[in-house]
DNA sequence: ACCTGAACACCGTTCAAGT
DNA sequence: ACCTGAACACCGTTCAAGT
């Protein structure tokens, strides 16, 4: 009678949908309207019940912005590997994923998640942007440029992403990010 | 008796202080620590008192962001008027206003504040990015080399913020910022 | 082991009332 | 005009208790 079909409550898999449901949340509402009890109630379950998966709300917070640190990674990923020079690629990749999921962008560098006794965050991190640095070192330049590159386009991104440089009528952001970006590496071609 | 000096509550320059508590409240516990009702209290004032002088919490933090923009846009103007290049000086100033003045300058591009129903915020940013930009038009490159610079700044600042470019012993952060700045304008003397 | 129910201290905000 | 006091709905978190 107890078997594992037909558990509507105590239903197993909390934690994962407590992640789901926050991501949705926190896209439509950002990190400020993403609160615990409104997770809780969203899901099904009491207020209390989220406590045996996560340590708290910011521990809730950097859960997601660990996956999403993987999402960003993936992304790096399947486009270093596609056809085509790679790093213009990747500079596309990186300001979509931004404009595309603004608040979870914004939320995995949130000061708030302070990376220095949070190992879990600095691994994410760490990871794709090594990826990122992978793709750069094979180039001729050096740390320096790979830095600057780097800043460039993550400038841009956050830039884009708090409107602070708009686009022009009809202008698509990745012809911006190509012409910005291509405009110091010399074309390579 | 009633006269202006001796005036220990109702204390007339309300709006003031809570602006000077806010600022040092959250210079030292970030966004997510700034509470009105502990600012209230800092100041010595009833929970409902700060809803005379700011609609609401988020009006609070716009007036921060704002005077963290007019602040911003001083510095840059002081810099930009000294003696050498304007260029590298400006962007020396922004990188080390981000550093020292972290938790502000997350504040003043936190996605919490949309720019769109807020002029005030906007006009307040448009003004500190046009002293940047004037200072890059004056060079012969272009919109397309300007937004590039500034993306370039921008990333920089944000990344070491977040700990996410990490300085080597005992190198300090203006070098940095002129060597990955420097790297692109070549040398222009 | 995982979840509920009830409780605690706290918060943003409103509103009548005081001066 | 500016501020207080008290109230409302809400939140994060804890803890005993249930299954």
């Amino acid at each position: 009678m107890s078997t594992l079909h037909n558990a509507p409550y105590h239903h197993g898999t909390l934690r994962q949908s407590l992640l789901e449901a926050a991501l949705t949340i926190l896209a439509r509402d950002g990190e400020a309207g993403l609160s615990l009890r409104d997770l809780a109630r969203a899901v099904g379950v009491s207020p209390a019940a989220p406590y045996r998966h996560f340590d708290g709300r910011v521990a809730l917070l950097e859960a997601l912005a660990v996956t999403g640190f993987q999402r960003f990674d993936a992304r790096m990923k399947a486009v270093a590997t596609g056809e085509g020079d790679p790093l213009p690629a990747m500079g596309r990749a990186y300001v979509l994923f931004a404009l595309e999921n603004a608040n979870l962008f914004h939320l995995m560098f949130s000061p708030q998640l302070r990376r220095d006794q949070r190992p879990g965050l600095s691994m994410a991190a760490d990871m794709a942007f090594a990826t990122l640095r992978d793709a750069m070192a094979a180039g001729p330049e050096g740390r320096i440029a790979a830095l600057g590159a780097w800043a460039k386009v993550h400038g841009l991104a956050t830039l884009l992403l708090d409107g602070q440089i708009r686009l022009g009528a009809g202008e698509r952001a990745e012809t911006l990010v190509d012409a910005i970006l291509g405009a110091e590496l010399p074309q390579a071609r």
